[in-house]
DNA sequence: ACCTGAACACCGTTCAAGT
DNA sequence: ACCTGAACACCGTTCAAGT
C-alpha cells in the first residue's frame, strides 16, 4: 500500500508538526497524529526526523532565525535624530509585533520549550537568543553612540526588555484577536525612556538610589 | 511485605518530587524514582495524588504562596519618603531574591510549568499569579500616592516588571553560585526610576514620542 | 485503612517486509 | 530508496491481593 515517494513530505511533516504541537503541546501531540495530518503511516516520520523531540527543536529555530531577522530592522536605526528616530523605532516595534502574531503557532510551541533543557519552561533556546541579541545591541550602542546612561548596566538592560518582548510574547499567545500593539509599544517606550514616575518622584528616588549606592 | 502506615509518607514523597522534579524536570522523572526515595512502592503514589501532574502542581502552588507571602513587604512601605524609602525598597528586593534563592529546586519546577496548560512553557500559573499581583499593587498605589506617572499604563508596567522578575528567576534557575542581588537590584530600580538613557537624551525621545502620539 | 507489585494502557520508536 | 504497520519498550495508572 505505499504510495509514491513525496518529495515534499518533509515539509507537510513539519507543517502538520506545527499545528498539533501548537494546539496540544509537545507532551500531548502525538507522532500518529502528525503523521496521518500528513497522510503517510506512523514509521515515516523516522525517515524524517530522529525523535519528536528533534521535529520540535527544527519548528523552534526556524521560528526564532526568523525573529532575529525582522529584530535586525533595530540596526538601521543608528544615527537618526528623535524626531525621525521615534516613529523609525516605534515602526520596528511594529514589524516585531506583527512577525510574532503572524507566527503564533509557531511562537506557542517556542515557549513551551523543551523538556530536557535546564530550564525548559522558558522556551530556553528562545529566550536565551533573545537576551544574548539584545545585550550584543546594547553593548554596540554604548560604545558607538552616547545615548545609554553610564551606569545603565547591560546586562540588567538586556534581562528587562527580554523580559518585557517574553511577557509580550505570552500575551499574544494567549489572546484571541490581535491586540493594540502601538498602545503598548508606545506604553513601554515611555518607561524605558523616563521612567514609571512622575518626573520629580523619579528624580528623588533616583538621588536616594545613588546616596545609598556611594553609601554601601 | 507492607510496611506501618506512615503518616508523613505524603510529606516524604513531596520532598522526593521535589528533588526528582528539580533535577530531571516533569517528563523525565519518573514515579518509581520518586516512591524509591520515599521507601514506598509504585503504587502507594496513587493513594496520595491522583497523578504525577497533580503532585507537580501541589510543589508549584506551595512555592507560588510562599513567594507572594513574601512579596507582600513591599505593602508596608507606602508612606515613606524617598530617603528611607529606596533603602527598605532594596531590602525588599534582598528578601524576594533571598526567598527565590533558596527554593530554586521549587522555582525550577515552576518554570517548567505543565504541559496541559494553555502556555505551559513559562510557568503559566506562576507568571499569570504576578503579573495580576503585580498590575492590583500598581493601580492601588496610583489610587493612593501621586508617585506613578499619569500615563504609566498599569497594564504595561506590570508586564515589565512582571518580565524583569521571570528573567531573574531565569537566572537564578540556571546559576550555580549566588549572584549579587543588590547589585542587580539597584541597576534594574535605575532604570525604572529614571529609564535606561543618559537625561538629556531621554527627554528629547520623549518628547518626541510624545509629539508622534499627538499626532496620530 | 494502607500498601504492594503484577498487569494494563498508551504512545514513542524500531524493524522486517512490501513496492 | 521510500513507506507500511505490527511488534517492542517504556512508563503512568489501576487493581486484586496482602497486612
Amino acid at each position: 500500500m505505499a504510495r509514491p515517494a513525496n518529495p515534499n513530505l518533509q515539509g507537510a511533516l513539519i507543517e502538520a508538526g506545527r499545528l498539533e504541537f501548537a494546539t496540544k503541546g509537545l507532551a500531548e501531540a502525538r507522532i500518529e497524529d502528525i503523521t496521518r495530518r500528513a497522510g503517510v503511516s506512523k514509521g515515516a516520520f523516522y525517515l524524517h526526523f530522529e525523535s519528536k523531540e528533534a521535529m520540535f527543536e527544527h519548528i523552534a529555530r526556524d521560528f526564532v532565525d526568523g525573529l532575529l531577522r525582522v529584530m535586525n530592522c533595530f540596526d538601521s536605526l543608528q544615527t537618526l535624530e528623535p524626531r525621525e528616530l521615534v516613529p523609525a523605532i516605534l515602526n520596528c516595534d511594529d514589524q516585531v509585533s506583527e512577525y510574532l502574531w503572524e507566527h503564533r503557532p509557531a511562537l506557542r510551541i517556542v515557549m513551551e520549550g523543551l523538556p530536557s533543557t535546564a530550564c525548559s519552561g522558558l522556551g530556553d533556546q528562545f529566550v536565551g537568543a533573545l537576551e544574548s541579541y539584545m545585550r550584543a545591541t546594547i553593548v554596540r550602542h554604548k560604545e558607538t553612540m552616547e545615548v545609554f546612561s553610564p551606569d545603565t548596566d547591560p546586562d540588567v538592560a538586556a534581562l528587562l526588555l527580554t523580559g518585557a518582548i517574553v511577557m509580550f510574547c505570552r500575551r499574544i499567545v494567549r489572546s484571541d484577536d490581535k491586540p493594540d500593539f502601538r498602545k503598548s509599544s508606545i506604553a513601554l517606550r515611555k518607561i524605558l525612556y523616563g521612567g514609571m514616575f512622575r518626573p520629580e518622584v523619579g528624580r528623588a528616588l533616583l538621588d536616594a538610589l545613588q546616596a545609598q549606592e556611594a553609601h554601601s
